[in-house]
DNA sequence: CTGAAAGCGCTAACAC
DNA sequence: GTGTTAGCGCTTTCAG
């Protein structure tokens, strides 16, 4: 609580108006240069920069902010998890921030915490953000937060309003549909799908991709498995299916749960993908080495990352203009040698790639 | 570079003069009650946050920044990597920061980039931190940053040396050890190392660790085989690896490098663990439900990031206290079916774990 | 226990 | 192209 911040000791941290001494300005322009505001003379700007350099002076975000209302900075809120999906996505915000010149902000939503994305968000706009990220996947009750900033919902579906909302999906759905119709094509009758944690947006939407393939092709639906994107779930799955003779073909969404699943399969005598395949989810490649490499699909998250963060910082930059319309992530689907056609099945061979 | 951000529409933002208004107390009233400091009436406080609620006041941290020197962030310096290691590290560093009652900046340093960390925490100390945590895993060349805030090192040596410097270790050494150990006590004449990315400290840690296991019994050394911590670098060694018929240990700096690893010697039509034993080292639950289930050592990055972010809270919050001194994180090893004695070995039989 | 005055370091207006 | 003046919203003195 009670906290002393030492400033550097004998010589006191350099302030602008030491700069504009130094440089011989005043602290008006030392400013106009280190905003990159035109109307200023290269020699002035060649002074003041020497001046700063020599002084190592380094500006104050907390004044500029106090009077500019700018902070340079985006706050996500994220889901603390370590999984490959979530850590990757996280990577890819934050040098899409970092390039577009914005320090970022990260708080995390632990499941289960009540205080939940509200609580992250309003902490995150009393720390100070010109916008943010809610990159949180998981349902959650009403959210109701006073924001004036405008907010990105990446893969999911805003859930609250704000000022200024934009969304871009890291195309779960159709990645989903594609993966279903990569086993379809193979000559399966159906396809299992292994969902993910129930509170899931991301769960949500594969259900919806492999539903609609599905019907696309007047498949018969099964019965949805769950699972919680854990290799356990995957495995504990796995061992409920290996009785069932009819299972052919099993999307599963996450590569984790397919890696469990194909262990529990085979633990019982099921060849895997002789007898059934396996599609996963997310593109891990580690899971090219595993037996066998896994047939997946990959999450396009640079894309949706990149396309994101700039719809957001168009929305923090520009308040009056038109957001432009986001454009859909490529789908790219990643065939190894987790699936084959059906055992009955005297059509094409499967495909092996990595 | 224009940015102009709207404050919402209508109604303005409260300040914290309108809440002493309504609160019919003084502004430094509000102030006390908000920072929790004593000497104010039950009466009074009840009141303040009264209005506060009513208002939706929303405390403007910047003006409290500016005129108190403190933050109340702490920022952290990474490298961008999706790993499992690297990103459960950061979750949990996420978590103690937040739970010390700090907010999180991040700050990751691509690899390759020229700036590195010294730029890394530059950016951090001007965007304003109580403190630093530089979690940067690789070796730099010199560094050199005026730093006025205490720094702590998470996982590797101090790079540079700031007013106060803390570190804290995940223990690479001593899993290094211990997993060399468990081969060795297999009965493993001599345990061959798989060694992550060369810039890396926890490669230098681990090659350390091996060294001094094989050292203490007496073992050959063997020579090195280099990966960069992917499961292709860990493919390529085994490739390698799988006609030398004297190997019959192996321990991997990296849980997907031993998978690699493991990949490409059964391609080789090498057995694992009958003929080869392999340990990995991260921990990644996954590797369970692969086969063969990878042995491995668990990274304690729960407790390693606790601590560090403890002592490093401890030293922005008392300037002048001595730091506690840093206890080793625990060592676990997680016996699976990857390992065994080695083909000529008549003596104990491997341990099968979950 | 409470309040009044001062000012943190910077940028926004407006002059020049 | 450049400087001057004012003030962002809060916490720190220091009196009461």
């Amino acid at each position: 609580m009670a906290a002393t911040v030492g400033r550097s000791e004998g010589s006191a941290v350099p302030r602008s108006a030491d700069v504009a001494r130094l440089a011989g300005v005043s602290r008006k322009t030392v400013s106009r240069v280190l905003n990159n505001e035109p109307y200023v003379s290269e020699e002035a700007r060649t002074k003041v920069l020497a001046a700063a350099a020599e002084l190592g002076y380094r500006l104050n975000q907390a004044a500029r902010t106090l009077v500019s209302g700018r902070t340079g900075s985006i706050g996500v809120v994220a889901l603390g998890t370590a999984g490959y999906g979530t850590a990757s996505l996280l990577v890819h915000i934050e040098r899409a921030v970092r390039d577009a010149g914005y320090a970022l902000r990260v708080v995390n939503t632990p499941d289960g915490n009540p205080a939940g994305i509200a609580g992250a968000v309003e902490s995150l706009l009393e720390q100070g953000v010109d916008g943010v990220i809610v990159s949180e996947p998981i349902v959650e009750g009403d959210v109701s937060v006073r924001v004036d900033v405008p907010v990105l919902f990446l893969g999911a579906p805003p859930a609250f309003t704000g000022s200024r909302t934009v969304t871009a999906s890291v195309g779960s759905y159709a990645l989903a549909r594609a993966a279903t119709e990569h086993l379809l094509d193979l000559g399966h009758a159906t396809v299992h799908h292994l969902a993910g944690a129930r509170r899931w947006y991301a769960t949500k939407d594969r259900i919806e991709g492999w539903r609609a393939a599905l019907a696309a092709r007047g498949a018969h639906e099964p019965p949805l498995l769950n699972g919680d994107w854990s290799a356990a779930s995957g495995y504990a799955a796995g061992r409920e299916l290996a009785s069932d003779s009819s299972v052919t073909a099993v999307f599963a969404a996450g590569d984790e749960m397919a890696i469990g699943l194909i262990h529990a399969l085979r633990e019982a005598g099921r060849r895997v993908p002789e007898e059934i395949s396996v599609v996963g989810f997310d593109g891990n490649p580690v899971f090219a080495y595993v037996s066998p490499p896994l047939t997946t699909v990959r999450q396009p998250f640079d894309t949706a990352a990149r396309q994101g963060v700039g719809l957001l910082v168009h929305a923090i930059e520009r308040p009056d203009a038109e957001v432009p319309p986001a454009s859909e992530p490529p789908v790219e689907l990643i065939v190894r040698g987790s699936t084959a056609p059906p055992p009955s099945h005297k059509g094409r061979s499967p495909l092996h790639t990595t």
